[in-house]
RNA sequence: GUGGCUGUAGCUCAGUUGGUUAGAGCAUUGGAUUGUGGUUCCAAGGGUCGGGGGUUCGAAUCCCCUCAGCCACCCCA
């Protein structure tokens, strides 16, 4: 009989204990900065509607997987197509307009895996599945909600320790604006800002070979979008900026939110340096309607964006009578792990066991099972060992596992009602009473736990 | 979606101008006289040479197709 080979679909992983140990690790640092500015949680289904997915943007619809069965019949055509999800902001709108009960503004936070059909790349942190880790604020139009979105996501990397990243803002406002400016007229649009963009890697002469393949009358933009960029940085100049666009209302407007984020996120604790103004920041040309971010890792540049997002305000309307303004932003958890692993900062971690009780006899399998229980009650992870072996199996895999603490209790200690406990990090090793087992061991845990020596990103 | 590179053991790779039973290191399992790991030594298991077809007396090696992986672009998290 033939082997089915055993793989995964590919731009999808297995996460091993390892891996996935320190990786939830990450997670709830992302989780606890979400709850400390006040997120809700929220999950929503991996399957969607087709028609609740489709229709924001033509490029996204092609990356959309749909769901059929594996043996359809004729009257499975009759039910409406479906498809796994492709972002959190959409299924959010969808919950928004469906439930009138939500309060105002509604605050939520969301981390789960969507999908998309693109070539996967993993050296820039690129997959058909992954997770993302949405915070949004909807029913405001404050601008200061979208500071507090920027000063969230400066806080996430911080306590990730990442140390040099860079918060890019502009406005799709601006950005309108400026296109009006420099091409005369609107339809040039998403042209304009797709050329803009990627200017950081093909430079300005490569940026005005891409206007000239698009049709895109733009003769002065070199001049004018580089005095914008010379206004702008992590200490923009806005006067400057403004006289630069003087006369086109949109540029104007953009602006102006662009400066009450920056400073608002300033307030907020964004430190200085890691938020800039960046004329050429064009992400986001689906439903963003006002400011937008991204960030970027200054030391992996070929990773693209980290995290990504901007004010939407129109999105909800898609799907309710009401106008809901929005805005919010996902932390790429892969792309965060991806980087942190670049940066050789992600440290894998086979188990998080804190204790071996080792089978030492056949006599004591009893008080082995016993001990266990005890320190599990503690609250220690404990383990117990199956069958009997030799110390040296048994002291080998907790060596693996890297499990810091073995407890053995042969007929010596059983005589005498008292138990040894290895430390395999020190090889000290100490005998005690068995009643004190418990107690000892969470100390030395705990003061373990709060010593510089401990891992932990 | 476009272009390029690569496919030999679980992993990293050797394999001479096509020539007998395809090798190494690491990993795994067992052992070095049975109360203690990380070092060392010995041994064992494990391979449709990605798959299919062709050329040849003979193919891991040459040709074609296909699949998979990787890289860049596109786009993005």
């Amino acid at each position: 009989m033939s082997r089915i080979e055993p793989r995964t679909f590919r731009g999808t992983r297995d996460f091993l204990p390892s891996e996935l140990i320190p990786r939830r690790r990450i997670v709830s640092i992302i989780e606890e900065a979400y709850r400390r500015y006040g997120f809700q949680p929220l999950e929503t289904p991996a399957i969607e509607y087709l028609e609740i997915l489709t229709g924001k943007s033509e490029e996204n619809d092609k990356l959309i997987y749909e769901i059929r069965r594996a043996r359809g019949d004729a009257e499975d055509s009759a039910e409406s197509a479906i498809a796994l999800r492709y972002d959190l902001t959409v299924p959010l709108a969808r919950v928004v307009a469906q439930y009138a009960e939500l309060p105002r503004p509604f605050k939520r936070y969301q981390i789960q895996p969507v999908w998309r059909a693109d070539r996967p790349q993993p050296r820039q942190g690129r997959y058909r599945e992954f997770v993302q880790c949405d915070a949004d604020i909807l029913g405001t139009d404050s601008p200061l909600a979208d500071a507090e979105i920027v000063a969230l996501t400066s806080e996430v990397l911080t306590a990730l320790k990442f140390e040099k990243y860079r918060i890019r803002l502009s406005s799709r406002k601006f950005l309108a604006g400026l296109s009006e400016l420099v091409t005369g007229n609107e339809t040039h649009f998403f042209d304009f800002c797709r050329c803009l963009d990627k200017l950081d890697k093909i430079g300005w002469d490569g940026v005005e070979q891409e206007f000239g393949k698009n049709n895109i009358p733009a003769k002065d933009a070199r001049a004018r979008v580089t005095e914008l960029m010379a206004s702008g940085g992590t200490e923009p100049d806005f006067a400057g900026a403004r006289k630069l666009v003087a006369g086109n209302g949109a540029a104007e407007v953009g602006l102006n939110e662009i400066e009450t984020v920056y400073h608002a996120a300033r307030d907020l604790g964004v430190p200085q340096g890691k938020l800039s103004f960046d004329a050429t920041l064009a992400r986001g040309l689906d439903y963003y309607t006002g400011p937008i971010f991204e960030t970027v890792s200054e030391e992996l540049p070929h990773l693209g964006s980290l995290t990504g997002g901007g004010r939407y305000d129109g999105l909800v309307a898609t799907f309710s009578k009401q106008n809901v303004p929005a805005t919010g932003t996902t932390i790429g958890l892969d792309r965060i792990q991806t980087a942190l692993t670049q940066l050789e900062r992600f440290k894998s971690e086979p188990s998080e066991t804190q204790v071996l009780v080792a089978r030492f006899d056949d006599a004591g399998v009893g008080k082995s099972l016993e001990l266990a229980a005890e320190l599990r009650r503690a609250g220690l992870r404990a383990e117990i060992w199956y069958d009997n072996d030799r110390m040296k199996k048994q002291f080998s895999y907790a060596d693996q596992q890297q499990i810091p603490f073995v407890v053995i209790a042969g007929p010596d200690e059983r005589e005498r009602g008292e138990v040894s406990l290895k430390n395999l990090r020190t090889q000290e090793q100490v005998t005690l009473a068995q009643s004190d087992l418990a107690a000892h061991l969470l100390n030395v845990v705990k003061a373990q736990a709060g010593s510089p020596d401990s891992s932990g990103n």
